[in-house]
DNA sequence: ACGATGTCAATAACCGGTTAGATAGATAGA
DNA sequence: TCTATCTATCTAACCGGTTATTGACATCGT
């Protein structure tokens, strides 16, 4: 598109504000939001931190806005495949294995908005995929040994088990990527197959 | 033990300790250590805040001292079985559903603490549980499919799945506690089993 | 000129940490 | 046993740095 190709102006607020989303992502990433800087923020951005009050409304309001871009980003990249979740299982553990600001923005998440009303965005997802599985189990492609709701769970936390290893762990030698991606998709494997 | 029974004197300083102790516990898993607030630990502990100072060095040191103090009582309390795998994801999954608590302060942990060295004691009751299942491998009483430390991960995260939901998830009715818990046990039992 | 965009510098609240001193309870001398 | 003294325990008030937030001012693009 042409506007992408537009010269880097000396002043434009859109260019500002997704600079000052991809430093917040990045702060919040790093350290959640009661331990995130604002200052560090606009540095980041290159750019005067009483901006952020401008284009967003406080602290909190900007990670809102930067969890929920991220989120987003993230629901247009994976493709869910409800009669494919050994392969779903996969592209998860590659998200998070190129990226692990993913799993720490969605820990800080789950702890310091743990009594949040929930993304929309987020909700419909998970409504969509849990009717993906329930169709693909009733044709008869998925097992229906657990409901869709305990099958989806379940994919996602082996899909994680990696990601989210605490401190004493990391220090043992953990196989190589290779392996670690092959247990995730052998495992969600072995939980859906049939007997 | 006598005393045990002694009466709840005005000044005790052990006594005063455990009580910043439980309450820095409570206070940390409910906002992690940059949203903790002293103020409110000592309040909880019904105590002054230069306590903490006195007692412990800093709100940091505070935080390992609860800590750690908290991962013995859960190093104590879980016995794991290298030979029932199934059933100690079974008694993890309760002790998660009975205290939301020990699955967020390890959150924080992992989050705020992820660059540390490691707490001691989980290094080594990890190696142990690694030298369990290795044992039980060359014993044939368990899969070698995986290594060890693959087949410990992914059973941790399985029994884990449902206490790491984020909060779109609960906005969807979840399984009740049984299937959820049958859920977990049944999914390690897959895992595991002999092809 | 003028609105959009950005800077500068201040401010008020917060928060971890400190200090000087008070008080309860133990101890010992008489 | 009584009481003076001592020490561990605890408290109220305070301090200085940090942090989110704001309002007045400057500057760019058109």
């Amino acid at each position: 598109m042409a506007s992408d190709s537009r010269p880097e102006r000396t002043r434009d607020a859109a260019r500002t504000k997704q600079r000052l989303l991809d430093a917040a992502r990045d702060e919040f990433a790093e350290y959640g939001i009661a331990g995130g800087r604002v200052e560090r923020i606009a540095a980041a951005a290159r750019c005067n931190k009483a901006l952020i009050y401008a284009y967003f409304d406080s602290k909190d309001a900007l990670f809102d806005a930067a969890f929920a871009a991220h989120v987003q980003a993230h629901l247009d990249r994976v493709n869910f495949d409800g009669t494919d979740l050994p392969a779903y299982a996969g592209r998860l553990f590659d998200i998070f294995e190129d990226d692990p600001a993913v799993i720490r923005l969605a820990s800080w998440y789950r702890l310091e908005r743990s009594n949040g009303p929930g993304l929309p965005a987020v909700i419909s997802a998970n409504q969509a995929r849990l009717e993906k599985l329930r169709q693909a189990q009733s044709e008869g492609k998925l097992t229906d040994r657990w409901d869709a709701t305990a099958i989806l769970v379940l994919v996602q936390s082996i899909a994680s088990a990696w990601a989210t290893l605490n401190p004493e762990f990391s220090a043992t030698t953990a196989p190589d990527r290779t392996t670690r991606r092959l247990a995730v998709i052998d495992a969600v494997s072995r939980l859906i197959a049939a007997d």
